[in-house]
RNA sequence: GGCGGCGUAGCUCAGUUGGUUAGAGCGAACGGUUCAUACCCGUUAGGUCACCUGUUCAAAUCAGGUCGCCGCUACCA
């Protein structure tokens, strides 16, 4: 067997269900796989679920499930949408599988012995005030950065030798440009790595949830290092034949979770275990919903389907080519370097400008003209020069585009063929030359057509049924070899043209009001965030008397203020009974002043005060952290007076 | 704070290794055409290429600095 052309997107975390990123990142890794196989590779389109969290289990715990049941159902959703976008993979990986399980685990136990991972102990300085790590290189004077006091500790864990993969991974990086794409992101990838990779903890505690650890059940594989050996574990190994999948070709995903997993840790892991890197990495930008809040509840990736139906019932075009121009304004607009805003009134404007006047109605008028002129089949004749010079600039663009998998670019591509004609048919006039019986007719009719069946043939792996639709009125079928793209012997003379019909009827756009105002919620990770390693070492237990020493207060914030030169600090006043304390918190991303300014809030009062970008801190605000790293404040579940204990 | 990127016509953006009158798409205005889904084609936009200072015969394109925006990273008690 021959080496597949194999294409991945992350697998979805199953805590939540599917939205837009996730949908963004599956139709870049569809088009890739059907431009792909139209030229004649086997493709390997792998996506799937991501279902080992604590998190899942928690969920399920919450919902009143079983985890099983719960992840079953969950992921069958992801499975079940895709298709309905026409995306069309091959492999539905999900963690909960025996083959995924039975390839952790055999990678584990290989980096183990290779020793690449070293068990029990971590071993290094430890601030106990803050419960954090320190390299020897971080201590200032032997204290922490902040000054307090460290000790050296020693955490029961497993923990990955990522740091000795740092000059390997660079030495990789140089040497092959496209390992990381694009460009922007490769840089923030050097310079991550350029300030030293950190060993990481690779395994907790056994929640009776996850993959565990061979020969160790008190401890479960930690959900990242388990998440990304679905990639190998779709490819069959460690059972032979695996080689005709891997590496992949390009592996999908949106930025968020490049430069940490998919650029570092993951190499790092398939070079520990010997096995080859994959071939490219995109990470692209974000395609931000503006225009109309989204609801989180629902669920983003409801808004595409959505998005098609609408359009479908107000431009009265067939469903199936309402989905294919949502397909074709993801595509279109592709955010690679900087994220781009969606609004429906853009949307709207595409689909008429692009789809409806451009491409439709340069079908419609060809059609038209050959019924008209040359009865209604196709001609004979030579395809004019012009003409045969644009489909060629068109088709080879796409495929540079292609290279470096600017989706977006070949869209463009696909475009100016269309823009071409749109223009030929005005300078060569065919109603002229009929009118005057000149013989260039029938090749200029010809040369039309092959622009369209051009059209058809780049278009397809963007607008797969859009394609399908133009070749039946084409009177042709389906143009799927990309070689046969462009070429006479893709336009048979004499074939019987269908009449023609509108494929994008035109919206009649109502002027909108007023715009509605921007909303741009943040997106969704694309899949688990890695948890600070702090969380993952402190699982030390602890007594009653112990919790004790922490008094934890009831507080109000008074004022509330963003620190300078920070972005991330805000400074408040907060009552606490009789008292008053200033307190920095590290809260600014999920929180204005506005939001906390006589909100209630749990404060420690009793943890020794600090200084943070010189500004005094006397105590600390309870929060959780949500999936982006930013803060859920804890507040008293009905208004507590001031200076209330809390334990 | 460190590193990186961005700031070009009303909007969205292209602009290779510095070199004649700075480009495309959309919107707008005007004109043309009639095969077509009132579509399409053409012309027009006189834009301090964020700002300042340099290098050069010549800079949007190089160097230094300033301002603004963003990303990564650090800090986040």
């Amino acid at each position: 067997m021959s080496k597949k052309y194999t294409i991945t997107t992350p697998i979805y975390y199953v805590n939540s269900v599917p939205h837009i990123g996730t949908a963004l990142t599956t139709l870049a890794a569809d088009v890739t796989a059907r431009y792909q196989k139209m030229r004649g590779r086997e493709v390997f389109f792998l996506t799937g679920t991501d279902e080992n969290g604590l998190k899942v289990k928690e969920a399920a715990e919450k919902a009143g499930k079983d985890p099983m049941a719960f992840v079953d159902e969950i992921s069958s959703k992801f499975k079940e949408i895709w298709p309905g976008m026409f995306i069309e993979f091959d492999d539905f990986i999900r963690t909960t599988e025996p083959r995924h399980r039975i390839a952790v685990q055999e990678f584990f136990r290989i980096l183990q012995e290779k020793g690449h991972i070293y068990t029990g102990t971590y071993e290094g300085w430890y601030d106990v005030s803050s419960e954090t790590f320190y390299k020897e290189s971080d201590l200032v004077d032997g204290k922490s950065p902040d000054g307090n006091e460290v000790r050296w500790v020693k955490e029961d864990n497993y923990f990955f030798r990522m740091s000795s993969f740092a000059e390997p991974l660079m030495a990789h990086i140089d040497a092959n440009p496209n390992f990381i794409l694009p460009e922007t992101r490769k840089n923030e990838v050097v310079s991550f790595i350029k300030q030293g990779l950190r060993d990481v903890c690779i395994s907790r505690a056994n929640p009776g949830w996850g993959i565990p650890v061979p020969g160790d059940d008190s401890q479960v594989v930690y959900v990242w290092f388990d998440a990304l050996i679905n990639y190998i574990a779709a490819t069959g190994w460690p059972k032979p034949g695996w080689e005709d999948y891997w590496p992949a070709e390009v592996q999908w995903m949106g930025k968020d979770i490049l430069t940490r997993f998919h650029a570092t840790l993951w190499p790092a892991m398939l070079l520990g275990v010997g096995l080859p890197l994959p071939e490219t990495l995109v990470g692209h930008a974000w395609l931000l919903m503006g225009g109309e809040k989204i609801s989180k509840s629902k669920g983003n990736v409801v808004a595409p389907l959505e998005l098609a139906a609408e359009l479908s019932e107000r431009s009265t075009c067939a469903l199936d080519v309402a989905i294919d121009a949502v397909r074709f304004y993801m595509a279109a607009t592709l955010p690679v370097d900087n994220d781009s805003v969606f609004t429906y009134e853009e949307f709207d404007r595409k689909y008429n400008t692009d789809l409806a006047n451009d491409l439709g109605n340069a079908l419609n008028r060809s059609l038209a003209m050959s019924h008209k002129f040359v009865g209604g089949s196709v001609p004979g004749g030579s395809v004019e020069e012009e003409a045969v010079q644009a489909i060629a600039k068109a088709k080879a663009d796409f495929e540079t585009a292609m290279v470096t998998f600017r989706i977006d670019h070949a869209t463009d591509a696909a475009w100016s063929v269309v823009r071409f004609l749109n223009k030929y048919i005005d300078t060569r006039a065919p109603w002229a030359l009929a009118k005057n019986n000149d013989p260039a007719l029938p090749g200029v009719i010809r040369s039309m057509l092959l622009c369209l069946r051009t059209a058809e043939g780049l278009v397809r792996s963007i607008m797969p049924k859009t394609a399908d639709a133009i070749a039946a009125q084409l009177g042709s079928s389906p143009l799927t070899d990309w070689s046969q793209i462009g070429t006479e012997g893709s336009l048979i003379e004499g074939t019987a043209l269908s009449q023609p019909k509108p494929i994008f009827p035109r919206l009649e756009l109502t002027k909108k009001e007023e715009p509605k105002k921007m909303e741009q919620p943040k997106p969704q990770p694309t899949a688990t965030p890695i948890p600070a390693q702090k969380e993952e070492a402190v699982a030390t237990e602890i007594t009653i008397d112990d919790f004790a020493k922490v008094k934890l207060k009831v507080g109000r914030v008074l004022e509330a203020e963003p620190v300078e030169g920070s972005d991330k600090l805000m400074k408040l006043q907060v009552v606490i009974g009789e008292e008053r304390r200033q307190i920095v918190a590290g809260i600014r991303k999920s929180y204005s002043a506005e939001d906390l300014i006589s909100r209630q809030v749990i404060v420690c009062v009793n943890l020794k005060p600090a200084k943070l970008r010189g500004v005094e801190s006397q105590g600390m605000l309870l929060a959780a952290t949500d999936a982006d790293g930013g803060a859920i404040l804890l507040q008293p579940d009905k208004e507590a007076p001031e200076g209330t204990g809390v334990k």
